[in-house]
RNA sequence: GGCGGGAUUCCCGAGCGGUCAAAGGGGACGGACUGUAAAUCCGUUGGCUCAGCCUUCGAAGGUUCGAAUCCUUCUCCCGCCA
């Protein structure tokens, strides 16, 4: 790591998309003293996804560098909402919920962070504040400056209600950053409005304006939005080494380039294809959130499900009763086993979807007899087993 | 406070009083194909004791042989005006 404050500079914001002011974060370094380093998580979803990690990573960098990272946990806010890129009101979170997302976001953000370093604060602590001092911080902006951005505009544009709240909730945020004296504050390129709002209240109370440094968002699975747990295209850390490495490898071979930027910090080897690349980057992954064997398992795992369409070695037994009658009625063992509705088993039997044994079921049959089944696997779809016992 | 508009199946969104379990899209699931849980193509997508039956279209009543479609009241939401 670089040692003048302008080359740490430079290597701290290589791969931001925003690190505001121009030179700011070069003075900050000059100050020669661990800078204090925010990070607001809104603990309204209880997994922590690859896509938050590149910020989470960043922050690491901070502290390997002597730095501070305060991590605030917006039980405060979450009440609120972070509006950014949504269009529609949220829905209050009760405190029960608040306090179970925020401990597991802790635990999961450790995954990552140096907790020697690491500060970790509650912005409720804070934020019911005297009616006065709220009023104090509403002063500091004004509607003009908070209605400008983006998301707001369009809802307001499209007709979709805001609610005072919501428009409450940059002034909220960025408060924290009076609280915890931020030096620099860190968040996805999504945020840059909030965290340059920080920086003028930070003014607006005197201090000195924060630092502000976004960082790229990663694509999802899907390919084409942000990752996000809302969209159902993220991948999380706490995932099971074969969802993980199975959803990486799902990745479309477009977004395969931003993901080793963002998440390896290099490139593919140019040597292996897009299939070996995915499953280099993949394996990398598992590696870093699990462990080298889990990455391998993993991997073999996924070759012998997906690619040789093996049936796997630990699969949950279930035991059906026959409950008197002389066959098997499959739609309600699937039913049972699955847990799907038997509609849905049906539908799927007619489909040519239900396997024993890996061997297709000849569509339309709905009844077996019981040593048919007894002791062998049932399989629905690709990826749902399990083997049957018959009682 | 006044005027107008809306609430539909997981989501968005269509829906002449009968032919509506309800168009279309998204998502999801199944199949084919494939390096892949990608792409593409095909199919399915309320529930059940499944060639039939039952429950759905904000809630409760009502009109009718028959209502998601008409009327009344209620709840919630949106816009405009003040």
């Amino acid at each position: 790591m670089p040692d003048s404050p302008k080359e740490a500079a430079a290597w701290l914001a290589r791969n931001a998309v925003d690190c505001l002011p121009e030179g700011a974060l070069e003075a900050k370094l000059k100050l020669g003293r661990p800078l204090r380093v925010k990070l607001g998580i809104d603990p309204t979803a209880p997994d922590i996804h690859l896509g938050f990690t590149v910020v989470l990573q960043k922050l690491r960098e901070f502290q390997d560098a002597g730095h501070t990272v305060v991590l605030i946990i917006g039980n405060g806010t979450a009440r609120v909402g972070d509006p950014s890129g949504r269009s529609a009101t949220r829905p209050m979170l009760s405190d029960e919920e608040i306090q179970s997302n925020a401990t597991s976001f802790e635990q999961q953000a450790l995954k990552i962070l140096d907790p020697e370093r690491l500060e970790v604060r509650f912005n409720g602590d804070w934020l019911e504040m005297p009616m006065g001092d709220l009023f104090r911080l509403l002063s500091t902006t004004t509607v003009a400056n908070v209605i400008e951005r983006d998301d707001f505009a369009k809802r307001l544009a499209a007709g979709t209600p805001v609610s005072m709240l919501e428009l409450l909730y940059p002034l909220l945020q960025g408060y924290d950053s009076v609280a915890i004296k931020a030096d620099v504050e860190l968040g996805g390129a999504d945020q840059k409005f909030n965290l340059l709002l920080g920086r003028d209240i930070q003014r607006a109370y005197g201090l000195e304006g924060q630092v502000i440094l976004t960082m790229p968002l990663l694509t999802g699975t899907d390919g084409e939005r942000k990752m996000s747990k809302s969209f159902g295209n993220y991948v999380g850390v706490s995932e099971p080494p074969e969802e993980m490495y199975g959803k990486t490898l799902s990745i479309p071979d477009s977004s395969l380039e931003a993901w080793y930027s963002l998440l390896i910090g290099a490139g593919a080897d140019p040597e292996l294809g897009p299939r070996d690349s995915k499953r280099a980057l993949a394996r990398a992954l598992v590696e870093r959130f699990h462990s080298a064997e889990a990455a391998v398992a993993a991997e073999a795992a996924f070759d012998s499900l997906h690619v040789r369409r093996e049936i796997p070695d630990d699969i949950p037994d279930v035991s059906f009763s026959l409950n008197g009658s002389e066959n098997v009625h499959l739609p309600a063992l699937l039913a049972q086993a699955f847990g799907v509705s038997t509609s849905e088993a049906r539908r799927s039997l007619g489909q040519g979807g239900v396997k024993i044994d890996g061997e297709p079921l000849e569509e339309g049959v709905l009844d077996v007899a019981p040593d048919v089944i007894d002791g062998r696997v049932l399989q629905l779809g690709k990826r749902r087993f399990a083997r049957i016992r018959i009682v």
